[in-house]
DNA sequence: ATTTAGCACTCAAGGGTTGAGAGTGCTTAT
DNA sequence: ATAAGCACTCTCAACCCTTGAGTGCTAAAT
């Protein structure tokens, strides 16, 4: 549906575009090696190509710019993928791998992903109800202090100092650490809970007060843990500072709003969560109006099949495709299997 | 040295450009009800202001502006604070207090104090070499994991999942527990540490391979949490977007990333360590020219006599001093009774 | 039937001018 | 000491003009 000529064209105004970021004006376009021909007629083919909505003069006499649906043209069908060299590849993987706990490792990768494509990268965290519950344990750290741990998929933990009303010995602690891993390791997040308050409140008519305090404390970190505070995470905002068309305070105000309260932000990730592999929001599309001249590259990174969660980048829809949606691929597949093992 | 009249003249401009953030005219400072003189002996008194180096005129016909100096007269000597009521002070003592470890503490105080301030605030962080380890404790997670928990001063737990190269029982794991203890317990960071790696190289000549690889990993965890990646927390970096002065994408550029470079903040904080009660830098005082038109007020926060750290907020210069030192004040105060507990 | 050259037209951006407004310093009168 | 008056200075916004880049259309050339 669209010529040769005008795809050669087209390209050739992407490119310079992204490279510059100022219109471009039909005697530019001409000069273009790839381009022979006069710029009379390159006019025409603009004209063309306004007129199927793919570029736009921002005024009569300037040249002419991409529009989002140009973007998504060229994003879809002419975009040539510059992958990572293998020993950059390497490098990340290492930079990624010291064993750390998971959310560690997420807050790194975050780092990392904006560090690599200078532009604000964001984290959707997994969802911690299906996480399981594999080991309860309590260390007593005084007379009446405990602090709790409870660990999850056999890397992730949490842990809490409670006090307790009266003293508690370690055997009594033991006695209790084992009652509640025959109760609930193996199970889910959300199962563990619900274990929990049962028994919680099967005790509480006997009168065992030690256990029924460290059941309770036990269940608040996991309560805790559920509700998750931080349903994703947000690196490298500063760098959008860098690019022109993002630095002006009304439209970082918009943007550094949106990271900070979430909402805003999690109907594009969701979307993102059920596709596969890299996507690319250009502008409009990623569903709100501040993301004007943004685009947001997401993919999904998962463990076993199961997507757990989503991560990408935020950027001028004048970005390099090209090299940012390698990136943003590689991350995954590198937190994919950390995240495994 | 500064007559009476000048004094509430002084005061006045002051007033007025807090407020209005414009360079305040003789006949717009006239008509101050406190104030009755014409504007030509007002004129008189701000030439004599200016030589002093108390205002200045950013151009021929414009207002007078407070310098540096300024501020720093009013801050020092015509300040009246406002006090926060006490169920202002209880409701923050509040959303601070529900048992944390010192780390989530630090964050939600940081946070808090940016809120309330609507500036960016920042904490440095307590060191940690003289924590004093209070705990080690090894957890079996299956055949050849292990999870070590290091309990600090009470508080504080840092742990890190382990593989070992072969299969360990929890029998062994509590035997090592209780020897590192007896080493260890009660040992500053940094003292645990030397002790830590004494013990390790007399074990690496035998071939006791568990515990010379638990040892390791234990090192490995006290090691980092003696590195502390990150010295200290800074939050509401965004609501500086919401001053006219700073918000210029370089201005912004440039402190942000001093935020992110803490090299280029220390200098302030460290002063700040040394002295009493809330300390207040004022441009060009804070040792570097990108805090031009900031100012920085902090105050340590202390346990049992101790500095441990400084908390602190940045903002325009132009900023409510009377509302701003007694928030950071009473922050620091609650902090530091939290951390106590 | 394309392609091109030519031409009139439009618009943004930069430079210079102008006038209003705000404010100052100085001098003189009270 | 204080005030009033006046000349002066500077910013800012409005305005105009020019320039350069780019367009659309038409007519000629291929």
């Amino acid at each position: 549906m669209l010529s040769d000529r005008s795809q050669i064209l087209f390209k050739n105004l992407m490119g310079l575009y992204l490279n510059e970021g100022k219109p471009v004006g039909s005697t530019t376009l001409a000069k273009c090696p790839e381009i022979d021909l006069s710029s009379a007629t390159v006019r025409n083919v603009m004209a063309d190509l306004e007129k199927l909505g793919l570029i736009h003069a921002p005024h009569t006499s300037a040249g002419r710019v991409p529009t989002d649906k140009g973007y998504r043209l060229f994003v879809d069908s002419m975009l040539t993928y510059q992958p990572l060299s293998i020993q950059r590849e390497a490098q990340i993987r290492q930079k990624l791998s010291p064993n750390l706990n998971p959310d560690a490792l997420m807050l790194n990768a975050s780092t990392m992903l904006s560090g690599m494509t200078g532009m604000a990268s964001l984290i959707l965290m997994p969802k911690k109800e299906r996480e399981i519950l594999k080991h309860i344990d309590f260390i007593a750290l005084g007379e009446n202090r405990v602090l709790v741990v409870l660990v999850f998929n056999d890397q992730d933990v949490q842990n809490r100092v409670v006090e307790l009303e009266s003293a508690i010995t370690s055997s009594e602690l033991i006695k209790i650490a084992n009652f509640l891993n025959e109760q609930c390791a193996g199970k889910s997040l959300a199962q563990a809970r619900t274990t929990l308050v049962e028994r919680l409140n099967l005790i509480r008519s006997t009168t065992n007060e030690f256990m029924s305090s460290v059941i309770e404390a036990t269940d608040s970190v996991l309560s805790e843990q559920l509700q998750q505070k931080i349903p994703f995470l947000v690196s490298g905002q500063t760098n959008l500072l860098n690019y022109q068309e993002l630095a002006h305070a009304d439209k970082l105000k918009s943007l550094f709003h949106a990271f900070e309260h979430h909402s805003e932000m999690l109907s594009v990730l969701d979307k993102s969560m059920d596709a596969q592999g890299v996507q690319v929001f250009i502008g409009a599309e990623c569903g709100n109006p501040i993301y004007q001249d943004c685009s947001i590259v997401t993919t999904p990174y998962e463990v076993e099949g199961e997507v757990l969660g989503v991560l990408g980048v935020v950027g001028p829809s004048r970005m390099n495709y090209g090299k940012v949606v390698p990136k943003v691929d590689i991350t995954a597949k590198i937190l994919s299997s950390l995240l495994k093992k």
